[in-house]
DNA sequence: TTAATATATGAACAACTGTTCATACATTAA
DNA sequence: TTAATGTATGAACAGTTGTTCATATATTAA
């Protein structure tokens, strides 16, 4: 029994297996796996990617940034112009703002929000660039 | 009874809810809410762009992504790097391969994947901008 | 042909997610 | 205080998703 591991920068295992033989069967090309490994972000940074792109994968979220991009708008408002109850907005809306992609600022009743910064735009850019591909 | 109701650019209903009270009730800003509708993209693009977000929203995938970054890989390759069973990964390929993010080769037996193009190193770059903070 | 191996895929199942409904909270006006 | 209204949130439920397992397909070697 031989095992085989692969360590990246941060020191966490990516990848730890046990072999019967000599870590050469199969088709993995050892050298490139290794070397791979070694540029691979930490779990942590992958992770925290594939966060922020789960909170961008829904339609409604995507509607609201959208609407946010122009005006400063109430929940009210962003029920309207997406078409959702106030309800399913005031929860994605707490989604955006656990994630600091919005901000927003209470005026009486009324809730004022608004996007956080430039980097959803960015990002929405980018990402539009491969749908048009 | 009264109707309200935003259309935007495409001919897209957007709104469509019915008032008692001649679309005054509630706290919604007419004015922003019609200028927004007009701004806004298209049904399909938001969901255009909420799929591609979906893809990249699964840290396996984010895992395969990088790895390609800097080598062709095989699947057993790719298994070994992101610590995923082959078949994992190879579902996950499926994906990738249908929205053209990943393209392949074939070599005897051997399945060799790379980056579709730089589009994906682009959106990464601007989500990890805005996981940095 | 048969055997071995790399990859792909369908089914099943647990875990997760978005919406709705009911209700609570917060602010203002009466 | 009480009523009205804008927003927030918990529970529940249907729909979706990622993994595993079994199996199929594709290619090469014998």
């Amino acid at each position: 029994m031989n095992s085989c591991s692969y360590i990246n920068l941060t020191g966490v295992i990516l990848v730890s297996v046990e072999y019967d033989d000599l870590c050469s069967i199969q088709c993995i090309h050892e050298e490139k796996v290794a070397a791979t490994a070694e540029l691979m972000p930490s779990e942590d940074t992958t992770q925290a990617l594939a966060h922020i792109f789960k909170i961008l994968s829904d339609n409604s979220r995507i509607k609201i940034l959208f609407a946010l991009m122009h005006n400063e708008l109430c929940v009210c408002d962003l029920a309207a112009v997406t078409g959702s109850s106030e309800s399913s907005v005031s929860h994605h809306l707490r989604l955006l703002r656990a994630d600091k992609l919005v901000k927003y600022r209470r005026e009486g009743k009324v809730v004022y929000y608004s996007l956080a910064d430039e980097h959803v735009e960015k990002i929405f850019q980018q990402g539009l660039e491969h749908v048009i591909e």
